[in-house]
DNA sequence: CATGAATGAGCCTTCATTCAT
DNA sequence: TATGAATGAAGGCTCATTCAT
C-alpha cells in the first residue's frame, strides 16, 4: 500500500515534470526553455527534475517517447475498431492524428516543431517511438496493397513518409493559428484523405 | 569604381559568412553552432560577422532569405521552360525541388531541419521567402484548376502545404542518409509525382 | 540495560559512518566526497549521517579526533613499555607512527593529505587532538633534555614539529605507493631515527 | 612593437590572474574559492580567466608550476654563489627556502596547504616542478656524499624528503602565525640546520 | 531512530556581443 | 573595414541539508 502510494507519488511527479516540459517547450522551444522554467511550471524544485531525468536532453527524449507512445496507443486502439476499407481507414487515421494532437495544442506545436531537431541533434538518439508510428502507417498501407486497395507499384515506406510529412506540415500551420475551428479541422481532414486516395487529377 | 570594388569585397565576405553559416548550421544546428565556428569556417574574425549581420538570429534569417531566393529563382526559371500539362509540371517541380536542394547536402539539412524552428522562435519573423515559395506552388495548382487539370474541390492552399510537407519529409530522410544515389532520388521523385497525380487507389 | 544496548547500537552506526568517511576521504579527498557516498559506504541513509554529526565539516573533525585519539592511545601505551634511552624511544616512536598509520592505508592517506587543509579551512577548529599528539612528542624530547640525552640548545617544540613534518612527508610518499613492503618501511624507519639522532655529518 | 605590447598585455593579464588566484587560494583554499573571486581579485571578467586557463584545476596547476619555477630559479641562482661546505650550503638552502616563501605570506600558505591536495586529487597531474625542487635538494645531498661531508649510509632521496617535510611543517606553522618576526625566522632556520647537521644527540 | 525524496542555493563555464586598436 | 581579446549575463547541474513518513 505504502509502495503503491510511493510509486504513485513518483509517477505523479514525473508526469508533472513532463507536462511542464511540454508546455514550456511548446511555448518557447527546447533551446529557449530554462530548466528552472520547467520546474516552476511543474511545481517542483529545479533539482527534482534531475531525480527523474538524467539531464535536459533526456527530458526532451523522454517527453517524445511518452507522447508518441500515447499517440500510438490511442491510434491503434481506435483503428482496431474499424473494419471499413482502406479509404475509410486512411481517413480515420488522418482524422485521429489531427484530433489527438490538436486535443492538446501544446502537443501539436511540440511534435511538429521539435521532432526534427531532436532527431538530428540530441546525441545518439534514434527516436524509436517515431519509428513505431511510421511502421504503423506503413503497415496500414501494406495491408491495403495485399487487399488490392492500394496500387502495388507504390512503395509503402516512401508513401508513409510522404503522408506523415503532409499531415505534419498542415498540422504545423493549424497549431500556429490562434484559434482552432473544429469544422475547419474536419474540412482539411476530409480534403487530405480525398486528395491522397483520389489523387489530384480529375 | 572604388565603390564597385568595395561592394564586391563586401559581397564576397558576406557570401563567405553565409556559406560558413550554412555548413555549420547543417552540421550542428542553429543553437549548437557558435558564432566563432561560423567565423572560422568563413575565414573571418568573429567581430566581422557583426559588420554584415545584426546578430546570430539575423544571420539565420538572412541565410534563409538568401537560399530560398536562390531556390525560387532557379525553380521559376526552370519551370518557365516547360509547356507541358499539370502532371508534367508537378513532376518537374518535385524533381527540381529535390535536385536543387540535394545538389548541396548541407542546404538540404538546413532547409528541412531549421526551417520550422526558426519560423516559430526567431522573434518577429514571418519568413516571407518561404511564403513566396509556397505561393509559387499554389499558383501552379490554381492554374491547373483553371485549366481543368486539377480537381476544383481541392483547396490549392491546403494542397500546396501538403505537397511541401511530403517533399520536405522525404527530403529529410534523404538528406540524413550518408550516401545519395541519384537513381534512388529519381525513383522517389517519380513515385511521389505519380502518387499525387493518380492518388493511392488503384 | 536498554540504554546500554541503544548506546551500543548508536556507537556501531556512528562507527560505520566514520569508517565509511575515512575510506571515502582517503580515496577522493574531503571536497570531492559526497555525503551520499559516505552513507552508501557506511550502509546507512544519507539523512542518518545528520543524526550523528552536525554536518560534513563536523564529520571530518570527528573523524580526526577519533583517529588521532586512537593513535595517541596506542602510541602512549606502547611507549610506556620501553625503558630504553632517548635513542631507543625515538626510534620506537617513529616505528610506531609508521606502523600504526600504515596498518590502514586509508588512514595514512587521510592523515597526510587532509590534516593540513582541515586545520586551516574548517571554521573555528583548532585541532586539539593533533596538538596532543605533538605534545606527546614534545614531552619525549623534553624528558630527554632533562636526562641530558638531547642537546639543550634545541627548542623541543620546534624539533617536534620538524620530526612530525619529516615523518608525515615520508609517510605521504609511502601511502601513495601502490604496494607497501614491510622491509622497506623498516629500512626507512631505521634510517630516519639514525638521521635524527646522529645528524647528517659523518 | 605592437607584438611586444600585445605580448606584454597577455602576460600581464595572465600574471594578474595568477596573483589573484594565489591571494584567494591562500586565504580560503582552492575549493572554497570562487572563480569569480579570483577574477575580481585580478581585476578581470570571469570569462577572461578561461582565455588563459582551461579551467579552475588548470589554474591551480599553472599557479604551482609558476611559483615552484620561481622558487627553483631563485634557489639555484643563489646556491651557485656559495662555495662553502655542505653545512653552509644546507643552512643556506634552508634559509633561502624560508625567506623566499615567507617573502610572500600568501605563497607560504599556498605551498604548505595546497601542495599535497593537488598532488593527489587534481587528475593526472604529477607535479613535475615539485619533483624538480626535490631533485635539487637531493643533488645537494649527493654531492655532499661524494665529498665525504654527508654520511654514506643515508639515502639521499629519503633524506631530501624528510628535510622538505620538516621545513614545510615548520613553515606551515610560521605562515599561520599572524605576525612574522624576522629574528624568529632566523632563529628557527639556524636551529633546523644545526639539528640536521649535528643530530639530536649531544 | 531511520529513511531517502525533495529542496534550492550556489558555482563553473559558455558564448553572443562589443570595442579599442 | 577588420580584428580578436575581453566582457559578463545566463543557465545547467550538483549536492549538502531537511523533513514528512
Amino acid at each position: 500500500m505504502v509502495e503503491a502510494v510511493k510509486q504513485k507519488g513518483n509517477n505523479e511527479k514525473r508526469r508533472r515534470i513532463l507536462d511542464g516540459a511540454l508546455k514550456a517547450f511548446a511555448k518557447k522551444g527546447f533551446y529557449n526553455t530554462k530548466v528552472s522554467e520547467i520546474a516552476s511550471e511543474a511545481g517542483v524544485a529545479d533539482g527534482t527534475i534531475y531525480l527523474y531525468f538524467k539531464n535536459k536532453d533526456d527530458l526532451l527524449i523522454s517527453l517524445f517517447e511518452d507522447r508518441m507512445e500515447w499517440i500510438i496507443e490511442r491510434l491503434s486502439s481506435e483503428m482496431e475498431q474499424t473494419d471499413g476499407g482502406f479509404a475509410e481507414k486512411l481517413a480515420l487515421f488522418i482524422r485521429l492524428h489531427f484530433m489527438l494532437v490538436l486535443e492538446n495544442q501544446d502537443l501539436a506545436e511540440f511534435i511538429t516543431v521539435e521532432l526534427r531537431q531532436s532527431a538530428k541533434f540530441v546525441k545518439e538518439y534514434s527516436n524509436p517511438k517515431f519509428g513505431d508510428y511510421l511502421k504503423m502507417l506503413q503497415g496500414l498501407l501494406e495491408q491495403a496493397q495485399q487487399a488490392g486497395e492500394l496500387r502495388q507499384e507504390l512503395d509503402a515506406r516512401l508513401v508513409s513518409r510522404a503522408i506523415f510529412g503532409a499531415l505534419d506540415e498542415v498540422l504545423l500551420q493549424l497549431s500556429l493559428s490562434t484559434k482552432l475551428d473544429v469544422a475547419e479541422v474536419e474540412r482539411r481532414t476530409a480534403m487530405l484523405s480525398d486528395m491522397f486516395i483520389g489523387g489530384l487529377a480529375p
